[in-house]
Parts: structure tokens; C-alpha cells; sequence
DNA sequence: TGATGATAATATGTATACTGAATATATTTT
DNA sequence: AAAATATATTCAGTATACATATTATCATCA
């Protein structure tokens, strides 16, 4: 028996079950969302830009999780589709702003119920009470783990 | 207040909790492995292929719930850094036999422990009965939910 | 046997997701 | 004000992750 088997197998590991999960929530919501050409990601993006108008790359970086080369990718996106505007800051040109347009309000309103049902089919085969279990668990390694993330830093 | 604030926000949506596990599992892996040079994909594969050599990539896919596509790509980098080999299945000319090398069956034995600790760091900043209730809910989510997967179906 | 269809792998294109370097602009220091 | 430092964004490079098309090979059946 090499030393590699049982308990040791990957397939028991959080960090395999962390990206299946993963796999499984981007496959619902595309399932869910797709039709309307936004990703998991680009509907987080849009979410905040339309909430916080103004916002700047770096602040929704650090909202939505990821570092700041890729978030420029995903607004690039957002911005070829017409769904947002960038804006050179005029108190600081370095910085650019980001406002939603007519086109990403109507299909930010467009989008939300789909993603709403795709969620739901994501945590429906467990019980409510299982379901608020499982967030706060996951609540509780996010946030404890959270320096670990590639967001840019607090201010 | 518009319609989509509060509880519509996506930062308490089970899909964007399952990302940033996902990205912590993922940072907790390469600050642990990354020296040796593996990604948890690459030990994955890595760990199948060494478990049952002569294991096909499709096979190899969907033991680690992948498509073809991105397992092919994925066997090409172990293969370059003279991980695994790849020969022609002497039954069937369209399939290719994976083996792990020596080179690879000994960095598998060095990442291992690594990648323990790196899981370990993922949950410590739970109880053992946390950790193992959420390992169960996991369970339930992946398996219910497992026809979703892009990974290649059962023969 | 030759056409048909199925299958394993590869190739192409898009979109995350990260590292590290480069660029432009601000701020601070001397 | 010039120099050094800091910051926001962009750029280049690597590695998932998926869809879709293509290629090579196999299996079946007319």
C-alpha cells in the first residue's frame, strides 16, 4: 500500500471540497445567468458599481475579493458591453471611477432573481438549519483567514 | 434605497462564500507547496496518477472533477517538468496511459506533508466538530449536486 | 468492407485568478 | 523645487476552468 491511500486521498481534503463547491455555484449561476452573458463574478462587480457609483477599481477589489490585475480584466468586460463607465478621478488621475450605465441598472434588476434561484438550487439539498450552519461555518473561515486573501489592504 | 441592497448583497450569497473559500484554500496550498512548485490541481492529478498508474485522462478528469480540456493541459506542465509520463495505450491508440516517474513519486512524497498543514491552517479556526460538520455539508452539496460537474460522465 | 457513429485527446477562444514588473501620478522629504 | 517614496492602474506571464470544434482512432453495421 503505497503512502498515499486512504485518509491521505484528495478527495477528503476541505481544500478539494472548497473547489468543488466552487465549481458547483459557478455552474448553478451560469446555468441560471448565462443566457444574459454575465459572469459570477462580473454580476458581483456590477452589484457594487451600481450600489456605490463612483467607486474606484481599488475599493471594489478589495468588495468583491480579488486583487486589482484582475479586476481590471473583469471591468474591462463590463465596460465593452456598455453595462459600465470609467472615469479618470478629478481629485486624483491615478484613479479611475466607476458608474454603472442605464443598460447595467436594467440588467443588474435583470440578473438578480436568476441568481437568487441559482443559489437556492445550490444549498437545496440541505435543510434550512443546515443551511444557515453551513454559511456561518463558511462566515467564520473567511473572515478568520481573511488576511490571507489577495485583496488590496484596508486603508 | 435601491432594489438591490440588504439581503440581496452578494457578499451573504452562499455562491460568493464558496469563491472565497475556494481562493483561501488556494493561498493556504501555494504558501505551503508553492516552493515545491505544485498547484492543488497539479497535486491532485499528481497523487491519482500515482495512486493508479496507467490511469487514461479522462479517467484522471473526472477523478478530480475536471473537464477533458483543462486535465489535458494540467498533465502537459507535470509531464514537462518530468513528473509523469505519457505513452499510447497499446489497446486503444486514442488513449494515453499516465505513470508517474521517480521524480514524481518523490515530490509526491514531500508535498504531502505540506498540503496536510495547509488543510489543517484552513479549519483551525474551527472546533473538530466544526470542521467535521462542515466537511459533512460539503459532502451532501457536492454529491447532490454532482451531475452538474464538467467532468466527463460515468462509462 | 466501407460508411456511420462514437470516443479520447487536442486545439481554440474566453474568463477568471494570481505574481511581479512597468507606468503614471501623488505625496513627502530634503 | 528636485529626489525619493508611495499609490492606482495597467501589462506580461502562468495556470486553472469552461465551451466548442477538430483530429485520430475505434466500433458497429449495412
Amino acid at each position: 500500500m503505497p503512502s498515499t491511500s486512504n485518509n491521505l486521498d484528495f478527495q477528503t481534503q476541505p481544500g478539494h471540497a472548497a473547489r468543488r463547491l466552487h465549481q458547483l455555484a459557478v455552474a448553478l449561476f451560469m446555468q441560471e445567468v448565462g443566457e444574459l452573458g454575465l459572469t459570477p463574478v462580473q454580476y458581483s462587480s456590477l452589484h457594487c458599481i451600481c450600489n456605490q457609483p463612483g467607486l474606484d477599481q481599488k475599493s471594489l477589489a478589495r468588495a468583491v475579493a480579488f486583487d486589482t490585475s484582475t479586476i481590471g480584466g473583469v471591468v474591462d468586460r463590463l465596460e465593452a458591453r456598455g453595462l459600465v463607465k470609467r472615469s479618470v478621478s478629478p481629485h486624483d488621475r491615478r484613479v479611475r471611477l466607476l458608474t454603472p450605465t442605464d443598460q447595467g441598472l436594467t440588467i443588474l434588476d435583470a440578473v438578480i432573481p436568476r441568481m437568487l434561484k441559482a443559489q437556492e438550487r445550490l444549498l437545496k439539498p440541505l435543510t434550512a438549519q443546515q443551511a444557515q450552519q453551513l454559511m456561518q461555518l463558511l462566515h467564520i473561515l473567511i473572515e478568520a483567514n481573511e488576511p490571507l486573501s489577495h485583496m488590496p489592504a484596508q486603508d
